[in-house]
DNA sequence: AAGTTATATATAACAAGTTATATAGTATGT
DNA sequence: ACATACTATATAACTTGTTATATATAACTT
């Protein structure tokens, strides 16, 4: 599944330990494929046993030993054919406790619901920024990691940023509408009842 | 978690059997939360250990007896408080198949990736399809299942609806762009290249 | 008549994701 | 000096989600 391709992919940058492999993740595809520490930890063991990694342990004199992974020549062709197939059915689905909570938002009263539409939008606010701050570590990690051009490797990271922030600011604009909408759904209602 | 609140959800509206809940979750929430029938199946029986559902046995002539499930008032009380405590920190990790593939798009050719994206954006308008199909809908289950008003009811409901398009069409926006960027990146290089 | 799809009922096995626990050094704050 | 946080290393237990399997009737398809 992704995760394992997502591990690959950033092996391909060169050999990484469990830990470092979750600072990278979390600097530079978190906003696309999420991964936790113990994740990352049980699929590296099992793409060696797959034989799509090697690891050795460098001895370190001050704490624990670290375990270095490198990617093998079994496990860039796995990546690169993972790459080149895309899924034909893109996922419909989703799985959105705040859009599950709205769903059933007749529940609220009125100015419960308007509050959290605000918090919404301060969160969403808030995750444009970690973008932002993800997008500015990406000239220092392009010129480490380059397998052909830093110029093409950062070209898709920035498409995948954009993605982000349109999505996050249409949210903010469809939060906004619904509070609009909320407001005169309730004057309405007071009006009839006079 | 969320699933449990989504089926104590749909079952404020009357009792079900599982087979029943999981069309309902098909053709109203499935674009906000996702389940397949057997998280439905086992999360059932983990609702009714807590007393948060009962169930009585509905024998039937034709094919195998029913489990028909109802909201306990415990169930209830328990849909309410989750549904007034939203979460402080709303999750800015994402899990997208897609945009993980274009992160690593430069190991890809040109060609390739544009039509990736052609392909994405007609999966996008699929979905488009797919909510307007839920969105007609609305006003059949609105009637059958009103808790309070079917207007009140069906204004949220068309809220995550409203949420859905916006994503989806902001989505198709970004994909053109990518489109245009990727076209004009190649033709400069071939440029550079002479 | 035989095969496929849909309705109706689930359970079992497996994979993926989250949370808790364990260990230990280094740095920073009060 | 003591506590908290961060670096660094993971493993274990638990929860959630997906895929496969099982059974049986009815309706539609070729």
């Amino acid at each position: 599944m992704s995760l394992s391709y997502a591990m690959l992919g950033l092996l391909t940058y060169g050999p990484m330990n469990g830990y470092n492999l979750k600072k990278i993740f979390d600097k530079s595809i978190s906003h696309v494929w999420a991964a936790s520490l113990s994740q990352i930890y049980r699929e590296l063991s099992t793409l060696e046993k797959k034989g799509y990694v090697t690891s050795i342990i460098q001895k370190q004199e001050d704490g624990p030993d670290k375990r270095i992974y490198s990617i093998t020549d079994l496990g860039r062709d796995a990546f690169q054919d993972w790459l080149k197939n895309f899924p034909e059915q893109l996922s419909f689905y989703q799985r959105d406790e705040f859009m599950l909570r709205i769903f059933f938002g007749s529940r609220l009263e009125k100015k419960e619901i308007i509050k959290e539409f605000e918090h919404f939008i301060s969160q969403k606010l808030d995750h444009l920024k970690k973008l932002n701050e993800i997008e500015k570590t990406f000239n220092i990690y392009s010129s480490e990691f380059t397998v052909e051009s830093a110029e093409k490797e950062e070209l898709f990271w920035h498409f995948t940023i954009k993605q982000g922030k349109m999505t996050i600011e249409v949210l903010i604009k469809w939060a906004e509408e619904c509070i609009k909408q909320l407001e005169e759904y309730n004057s309405s209602k007071i009006n009839l009842k006079k």
